[in-house]
DNA sequence: CGCATATTCAACCTTTTGGTTGATCTTTGC
DNA sequence: GCAAAGATCAACCAAAAGGTTGAATATGCG
């Protein structure tokens, strides 16, 4: 009956997860390091890590001791179809997605 | 500190509220006619309502002692746009959306 | 007026969510 | 071998979500 769109949605509604995703646009990234510009405990990101996981937003490879995270873009494509199926927005306005970025993203930018 | 992509995203993460929607994409409705098809009571439908209307996505017009719903698509765009952010989403896929409807609407379908 | 209709309110209940802390497990480096 | 690092597990907790039922509030109609 629930359809993955539910999954989706959910992670998504969270701030917490919505600037990890943000965070691993730029690259992937260790557990620890996801963590870090958080004031949350590591097990507390762990646990929001699994839910973009089982979302399909990202994905978790472990190499060695380190656990590295991946963006998973393509799993918003069946929210996002649906979605444009109430409207024509306007495709990647980029600004107004920088603008999103600036706000959701912890100020950890090196430049 | 949470803008409103939180209020958006959590309202489209419920099922009972994305069929709403799509039932509004048809017409606009009574409170009463839009909890026709679902197996809640009339309190938990209007609850849902107000989670919408909170978000934005419809708004509510008492007219007599009936009050329509009306669809507000507008209040996707910005979620929309956050989502392209992470990738170039074909955009309007009708036929992926069509079938959206058919597994989300109940079976209410006149014609 | 007085009853039926349309909708919400209020109190309550159960499940889920988002967080904590401390223990545990695996891998690495010396 | 053993301590440190990376990450999760387990138990717990408070608050929010999603539902129920019954009472309350408007409004419309004969």
């Amino acid at each position: 009956m629930s359809n993955d769109l539910d999954t989706v949605f959910a992670a998504l509604a969270d701030p917490t997860r919505r600037t990890i995703l943000a965070m691993l646009l730029e690259d992937d990234m260790a557990v620890t390091d996801v963590a870090e510009p958080f004031e949350m405990s590591l097990a507390a990101i762990s646990k929001h890590l699994v839910i973009l996981t089982r979302a399909g937003l990202i994905s978790q490879e472990k190499r060695g001791r380190v656990k590295w995270c991946k963006l998973e873009p393509d799993a918003l494509r069946a929210a996002s179809v649906w979605m444009q199926g109430f409207g024509q927005f306007e495709p990647v306005n980029l600004d107004a997605f920088e603008r999103f970025l600036e706000v959701e993203l912890p100020a950890t930018d090196e430049t």
